[in-house]
DNA sequence: GAGTGGTCTAGACCACTAG
DNA sequence: TAGTGGTCTAGACCACTCG
């Protein structure tokens, strides 16, 4: 069998293989939660080693894309990094789970995107975006509000929806709405002030310093599909972070 | 040839060869900058096959421990995270070097440790630490302050030397004068206020918003090598994250 | 040209999971 | 018990580095 997607015939070939199956996991012809063929199926399908496929696999492994499971098979990981999120405002380190924060869209529209967010979303020159606000309660009571923008291109879906059936978890929420599953992300933590919507939906004075957590998330290709500003007051705020 | 480190035998081979090379390089044996031995010389040395060394080195070329130069050798890699640190007040991202921050030490003393500190390095009740009080000034003008606490049984010759004779880099710094080698850290960053020395030395007002990032740094074998608070103005303050 | 790591093969046997 | 991934072996050939 030939590999079929269009990778640089002098890479190796379990590059090759981990970019082909890579592919295959993007286009959801390899759904998240399902298993992927064995080992043997895969090594008789491309006529390769079986070392060869265990490498390729160990790429996406590693990658985070697939999870093996002695004696059941290797399944496509379900991205469920909004999890790793709870790093905002988390009280003390593993403290505990704490719950999914409570969540409240106020609003979710088609808009045309500032310079940044199209920036940010590298869209082009005409593209609309969905621009969805949102208010989070923590279990402890501290609020933070959310800017979110996405490409309508992909995302239009989500405008034509009432704010009260948006679940609390977003990523997975987009991949059942919309068929986008969010595969990375890249955070910037700063210091702002709170005004006019921020100010008021948080009921802090303006001008009180707030955190602010700007995010941009990507699909399995990197293209941007998502950029999130969340603004909460500063008391409490914790981010935690390991380096290696 | 056995394997010397006390590895429980119902590892994987290359599991055990890995954690015995970990040894070796913690211990100093293989030195960071050096390369380790052959492919062919390890094989031979261990009694296994090729693949079995490949993997157990697989391992801690993963790990950041060591690195991989074709046609070269494998060396051990000089950790090198400080540079990572400078997501610290980076500017904006991806936008150049930006050079290593001047560095001050305002005192290098030996102490009592607070509970928190003695809590933070895993330290028996009667043990001192180095206590290194530091100031630092980014290339804009940017000031922050750090309490840097070691423990003084493996760090009490920085007590010893004049506040001239540190580095700006303190990791590499560390291992020159100490033998010990930062491998690994943990930050939590959090909003705090400036109060007394550290108002002063930043020049703020009393009770100023500060960002506030507390780390606290391990080496090899994951024993706690040193707990630093850094406090600076949280204008310009920007901290970059990637998550998968 | 000698020596290094990088890729790839074609097996063997083991440990775990599920029906 | 059949099928899965996990470990391990013993080679082959290639690409790169350096003297």
């Amino acid at each position: 069998m030939k590999i079929t997607s269009s990778s640089d015939s002098r890479l190796p070939l379990y590059q090759r293989l981990s970019d082909e199956w890579l592919a295959k996991i993007a286009s959801g012809e390899w759904q998240p939660g399902e298993a992927i063929p064995t080992e043997a199926e895969l090594t008789q399908h491309y006529g390769v080693a079986v070392g060869t496929v265990r490498k390729a696999i160990d790429c996406l492994v590693n990658d985070g894309l697939l999870e093996r499971n002695q004696g059941r098979g290797t399944f496509v990981r379900r991205p469920q990094f909004d999890a790793s999120f709870f790093r905002f405002f988390r009280q003390l380190p593993a403290t505990g789970e704490q719950g999914i924060p409570e969540s409240h869209i106020l609003s979710n529209r088609i808009t045309a995107p500032s310079a940044t967010v199209r920036h940010a979303l590298e869209l082009d020159a005409d593209e609309k975006v969905v621009h969805l606000k949102r208010l989070r309660t923590i279990r402890n009571g501290r609020r933070f509000y959310e800017d979110i923008w996405l490409p309508a291109k992909a995302f239009h879906r989500l405008a034509e929806l009432q704010p009260d059936e948006f679940d609390p978890l977003l990523y997975p929420f987009y991949e059942a709405q919309c068929g986008q599953i969010i595969a990375s992300a890249q955070e910037t933590l700063s210091i702002s002030t709170a005004h006019d919507e921020v100010a008021e939906r948080l009921q802090l004075a303006e001008g009180t310093p707030t955190v602010r957590v700007e995010r941009i998330a990507r699909g399995y290709n990197r293209k941007p599909l998502e950029y999130r500003i969340a603004q909460g007051p500063t008391e409490g705020f914790r981010y935690q972070i390991d380096i290696n």
